[in-house]
Formats: C-alpha cells, structure tokens, sequence
DNA sequence: TCATAAAGATACCGATTGGTATCTAACAAT
DNA sequence: ATTGTTAGATACCAATCGGTATCTTTATGA
C-alpha cells in the first residue's frame, strides 16, 4: 500500500472510532488530527468535508462490522447455526469489542434519524443489508429443509434485529452483557421454533 | 404559575425537544434562545450552565414520558392488558409522537454511554425505572392470579424493553411504523405465554 | 406609590469550530 | 540526477461556541 492510501486509511480508521464513540458531530477536526498525529492538510487532501469523512468512515465500519458477521456465519453449516453465530457475534461484540462505541449502526440511526440525511440514508443501508443477511440465511434454511417453511421471514429478522440492537443499548448503557447475554438466548428459544 | 416559572418550563420544554432530536451536545444555546425568543440572560438566570440545562431537560422529558406511561397502565385492570397497553404506548409513539425526536431514553443512552458520564448516570436511571416497571407489573400479576408463576421476571423485562427500544430505531430510521407494529406483535404473543 | 429585588436583554470575552490558502517535503517519471 | 506533481504541514480566516458582566425592565411587597 503507498503512503497517502495508509494515511487514508489511518483517518478512516481513526475518525470511525471516534464517531463511534463520541458521535460524528461531536468529534472535531482537531480531535481526530490530535488522534492520528496528522494535520488538517492530509484531512482535507484526502476528504472534500468533514460530512464526507464522518459518510467514508461510516462506510468504513460498516464494510468492517459486515465483513466480520460474513466470516461467523460462512464457518456455519446449518441456518439455525449460522443465526446462532450471528447472535453470538453481536453479544462477543459487547463484551470484546472489535471497534469502541458499540454497534455503528444503531449509533448513527440515533444521531442521524431527523438532522443528518446524508448519514441518515447510509444508515438506512446499512439496516436493510442486516434485514436481508437474516433473509436470505432463512431462506436458504429452508431451501435446504433446515427451516420450516411458510415462516414470515421479515417477522423474524425484525424481532432479531430489533432486541439485539436494543439489548446493546442497554448492555453499554450500564457496562454489563447481561441484557444483551438474555436477549441472546430468548433468540436461541426463537430459533428453536422454526427450526426443523 | 408565576413568569419565571413560565419561562423555566419553557426553556426545558423547548430545549428537551431540541436535544431529543439534533442531540445534546449537538444544540446550542443559541438555538435555544432561537426556538423560545429568550435570550441567554434568561438561560443563565435559571441553570448554572449548558450541561445543568441538558440533565435537566432529560429529567423533564423523563417525567412527562414515565407520566404517560403511568396513565395507560393504570387505565387496564390485568397484568396482560396494562403489559399490552406499555406496547401500545411505544407503537403510538412513533405514529403520533408526543415530543418529537424518539425515545428520549434510547437518545440519551447512545449519546452518553461513552463520553457524558452525568446524563448517562440519568439515563442508567431511566432504564432501571423502566425496567422495574415491569417488574411490578409482572409481580402484580402473579399476585392476582394474572400470570403464572415461577416466571423469570427480569428476563421479561429485558426481552420488552430491548425489542421495543431496539425496533423504535428502526422505525425511526426508515420513518415507518411496521417494525414497531411487528415487535408488539410478538411481544403480545410473549405475554400470551405467560398469561393464565 | 415607591423602593427593592429579581428576571431577562445586551454586549462582550477567549477558545474553538470547519474550512482555505500557502508553503514545504517527498516521491515518481523521464 | 532533475523536474514536476502530489501529500501533507503551517498559518490564517470568519463564524460560532459556552460563559460572564452589566444594564434595563418587570414585578412585588410595604
């Protein structure tokens, strides 16, 4: 990789993780030129706008969260493994997180829903990839005669994603994974159901 | 109410608004001042700073929110129906929303987990009320022969409130009720489980 | 009615914000 | 090796931030 692509790299890095955790519009420039060891020059040689660099690092912690849920549910055989990776990746998410702040998706729902359309609609995205990850993973279940068919396949992926996202609110909110621990297994029982 | 009074109940009424929606740290006084024609003179009069005015404002919202909520429940006479009547609350929450911006709990807590350890100390509040809510409600019920017995009440209690404040982002999100309407859905089958 | 005190408006403060213009250093191609 | 280009550092900008000090108005109680 050349230079300027690391330096790249290192802001998407470095500004996602303070977005993350202390909100987009709450980190400053400085903060993030303070966090990184370079200069407002590199930011703006390499970002139009800070609102292009809170969207790029945005898409970056997406491409890093989908990326690891990818892998935990590839090294599962059966749908109802693969959702019980999915569910296992979300509560290991709070209690070793690979990136601080908690879930990026529910962050940015929050701050973005009614003042920031640009992070607004990349959020949007990012919900509809989750709903269809847990789509198709049903979908093949039951192709495969894993699932029982005839299930209402949007029903089960907004009640999974749903109470995981709130289970990690109230996991962060008081620095524990019990919450998120229940809601894991009241979803293992869930997919118990439908499972054949 | 005399006018200093008048203007205090604006200024949290005007700002809790503005925080619930564009975020805390995000909303200037200036803004403040914009949305209620007063001036800072007026602010600083009445709170000894910005963040005095933020957990004050949280706490007001809290009020009028858990006030609301008190009223639906104790309008039903069964464990079940004042259970039913918490969802219903939270779905017309998002039809006809009494302050605009969301749940303020849900706000609060993705803002402040990381970084504003004052509101989220409040927040942390909030979620323990809510949570011993239905606790009390559950308790209630078995008591009057409502619910069955040797249930796990905290686990109830954890799979409500996660599902609903995780399904009242994604319905903020996409500006849509039917996540909202599916997770009260299966909560209602939920109660259903444990209804006598 | 008038004096007093509190409420709120106005004007200002230094610090910080996102952004830009300019300068220098590093690298690539010839 | 030298030249041209680009990455990145530095210095600056007006605007806005939260906060304070001071002034004016309003309301209250004797």
């Amino acid at each position: 990789m050349r230079q300027p692509e690391i330096t790249k790299e290192l802001l998407l890095q470095k500004a996602g993780q303070l977005f993350n955790t202390k909100g987009y519009k709450a980190t400053s420039i400085s903060e993030i030129t303070d966090a990184t060891g370079l200069t407002k020059g590199a930011i703006y040689k390499h970002f139009g706008s800070k609102k292009q660099l809170e969207e790029d690092a945005l898409m970056h912690l997406a491409r890093q969260m989908f990326d690891m849920i990818r892998l935990r549910i590839k090294e599962q055989d059966t749908a109802g493994n693969k959702l019980r990776a999915l569910f296992t990746f979300f509560e290991m998410y709070m209690v070793k997180p690979p990136v601080k702040g908690g879930c990026p998706l529910l962050n940015v729902a929050i701050e973005a829903d009614d003042a920031h359309p640009g992070l607004r609609k990349k959020a949007m995205g990012m919900l509809q990839l989750l709903r269809e990850a847990v789509h198709t993973l049903l979908d093949n279940g039951i192709r495969y005669k894993q699932v029982r068919p005839g299930i209402d396949k949007n029903y089960y992926a907004t009640i999974i994603i749903a109470s995981l996202e709130g289970a990690i609110m109230m996991s962060k909110l008081n620095r524990s994974s019990e919450d998120i621990t229940i809601v894991c297994r009241h979803l293992t029982g869930l997919v118990k159901e439908i499972e054949i």
